[in-house]
DNA sequence: ATGGCTTCATAGTGAAGA
């Protein structure tokens, strides 16, 4: 089965490149955060025209979720049980027995900002009920923006960003609390290529200069088998592309 | 250089992202 996740920075205006990108890779999941969009607007149709179905928590403006799937999707869940949030933010089904989790998880904003103790404190929150579902569900991947880069070798300057959010200790170890879980990072289990990122700033030229982070992640509890994850950033490289790209990874 | 782009909501600018 293969699972994506892709930050689309808005599905109103990405719509026809999330299509184009269904078509030409046929994943079999593909979880999206920041849809930007009402649940009333979902575009269903086009999707269930490309084949797919679809679940979605989404909200005006800011934030959303969703997962789109070739199969049937039961067990649906919207937001964290154990964390009351008006911030449309996790949204999680049963797919073919694999407990699929897309997650938005807050940007932080700066260390210290009131914004970052948001971050903090829904990051435990994943991380308990994450706990209670993992003996629920032994099969169980977690795809989304974590907004966190996990390593130095996720950040293209790690000398510039040290200590800033997304790069700062508290953030990392909320990520490596997740790994503690029993959940793997599923990119790490392969060689990859140096410098290898899944966002780039729009400004600066950060996508031609390669001035990313690694901060969108597939991670897979130990019953679940990979054989490839990757980082595609063709969509990155299209006009008015979204700031993050798809990683996608294949599983059994 | 606490900014640089992009999106949304809105009708000139501000918030938020990362």
């Amino acid at each position: 089965m293969k699972l994506v996740t892709w930050n689309v920075n808005s599905l109103r205006v990405r719509l026809e490149q999330v299509l184009g990108w269904l078509a030409e890779n046929q994943p079999d999941v593909l979880c999206l955060q920041e849809t930007k969009t009402e649940d009333s607007n979902f575009p269903v149709p086009a999707l269930q025209q490309a084949g797919y179905q679809a679940v979605f928590s989404g909200q005006k403006t800011y934030n959303g979720v969703a997962i789109v799937s070739k199969f049937a999707m039961t067990e649906v869940q919207y937001g964290l049980p154990n964390f009351e949030d008006p911030q449309k933010r996790v949204i999680a089904a049963t797919i073919n027995g694999v407990r699929v989790v897309c997650v938005y998880v807050p940007n932080g904003e700066s260390v210290g900002s009131e914004k970052y103790q948001y971050k903090l404190a829904w990051l435990a929150a994943l991380q308990a009920w994450l706990k209670d579902e993992l003996q629920r569900y032994p099969k169980l991947a977690l795809l989304g923006d974590y907004n966190i880069a996990p390593e130095d070798r996720d950040v293209h300057d790690p000398v510039a960003w040290v200590g800033k959010v997304l790069c700062s200790e508290p953030e990392r170890a909320a990520f490596s609390g997740l790994r503690q879980l029993g959940l793997r990072d599923a990119f790490r289990l392969f060689e990859q290529p140096e410098k290898s990122f899944s966002w780039w700033d729009y400004r600066m030229m950060g996508f031609r200069r390669n001035h990313g982070l690694r901060i969108d992640h597939i991670l897979l509890s130990d019953a679940v088998d990979c054989s490839t994850c990757s980082i595609d950033k063709a969509p990155r490289k299209l006009e008015r592309p979204s700031d993050h790209t798809p990683v996608w990874a294949d599983i059994t």
